[in-house]
DNA sequence: TAATTATCGATAACAGAATATCGATACCCC
DNA sequence: GGGGTATCGATATTCTGTTATCGATAATTA
């Protein structure tokens, strides 16, 4: 299968930066881009981009030209999964997990979330933008009968780890964690944590420093 | 001031981790704890773990008991900025900025949104959990009179810019950005850019490389 | 009171990522 | 058509973060 262009996490998490960045230039007619364009637009070095560029690109770079456009959005497009449609389910319909649910931004990254779930019987049973969520004893079935592997969690922190424990148990290989818990899966299943805490934390911290000089 | 107790960024990301796992401790009465217990429930190298408290405590710990639960989650707040409250203003009340607006999470981190914002006039003037949306040109004097330094991007991409450029003129020195675009911002000016499309990209390319393989 | 052990904290080795330097290539302009 | 230049791509270096090793300390126990 050939995959495992190895690649850095930090340089994994730029390629969405680019993605988007040539979706845009794609929209101006721009054909090509060169990555010292690239860096200054984003703020990054420019060797480091090029490198990025190298390790995923199908085509290479033209001197004096730059890269394709388009050749690039459909490589970086591969290499991230963008052209897989993948369908998750989402457990835990408190306000962030509705507000997912109703999200659309998502699809755009081939990602569908196709069915909710929670445990308390006042919210299973009614729906959210048109989807209707289930009580958790229907979870396992569902995600064997719609061959579901990637799993969101909006639950509280305390009974995460329980819910990511039933994902697992029903297949689910990808885990977005939005709970601030380190959860423990077994290897070969991802979890990715939506950190908005640590984020805030960031930004607060930043603040206190800077209000506090003046 | 004395800040700037440097400390490598992904050193900073583990920090709310130990917070709440300590917040856990602390309900079920555990006095100390020692850091090699913090690192197998985080997954963690336990030297790095001892590394971290090391950098944020504010008293050592204890050969043979460990660090002082109650001590250890003051220094951490503290570190964070948990302990000041921050008031933040919200630009863009589409599904992900009105989840965010009735999302109580975020108060335990010291951060309170305070006022919304949005272009579309049909959005502006209504309300959402009992916040009232104001139109954009409210958005200087609004932070102006209330001293306000933080803010929440959720509109469309391609206006992700504009709106920055106004809040940064607006007093704000740090931003939180959930539109998939590399923001500008003078220095002094801190971006944190909530990635869900990265995340997302992540779990979509473990996915097709897991079921490939079968 | 002395030996034992769990834990900390500092220093050192290692790994990986970011950055700099250099030569090669293709386009542009004279 | 030939020199100049912008751009790429590979190699080398520096830097930062992680992991390992080791001595020191304080509680425990005999």
């Amino acid at each position: 299968m050939e995959r495992e262009n190895i690649l850095s996490v930090q340089a994994f998490r730029r390629l969405p930066n680019y993605y988007s960045f040539l979706k845009g230039l794609q929209k101006g007619k721009v054909e090509y881009v060169a990555a010292s364009t690239i860096a200054a637009a984003m703020g990054f070095n420019e060797i480091q981009v090029r490198k990025d560029l190298a390790a995923v690109s199908a085509s290479p770079g033209k001197p004096r030209k730059g890269f394709a456009v388009d050749a690039l959005i459909d490589s970086i497009g591969e290499y991230l999964g963008y052209h897989n449609n993948n369908d998750a389910i989402l457990v835990g319909a408190g306000r962030l997990g509705r507000a997912l649910l109703s999200y659309r931004g998502f699809e755009v990254h081939g990602v569908r979330i196709v069915a909710a779930f929670d445990a308390d019987a006042n919210i299973a049973g009614t729906a959210e933008d048109g989807k209707t969520i289930f009580p958790m004893e229907k979870l396992p079935s569902m995600c064997a009968r719609l061959h579901i592997h990637m799993g969101i969690i909006t639950v509280p922190a305390s009974q995460a780890q329980a819910v990511c424990d039933i994902m697992v148990q029903s297949g689910i290989l990808a885990v977005w964690n939005f709970a601030p818990v380190h959860l423990h899966v077994p290897s070969g299943v991802l979890v990715q944590n939506e950190d908005m805490a640590t984020q805030l934390a960031a930004l607060s911290r930043h603040l206190t420093g800077q209000i506090a000089e003046r």
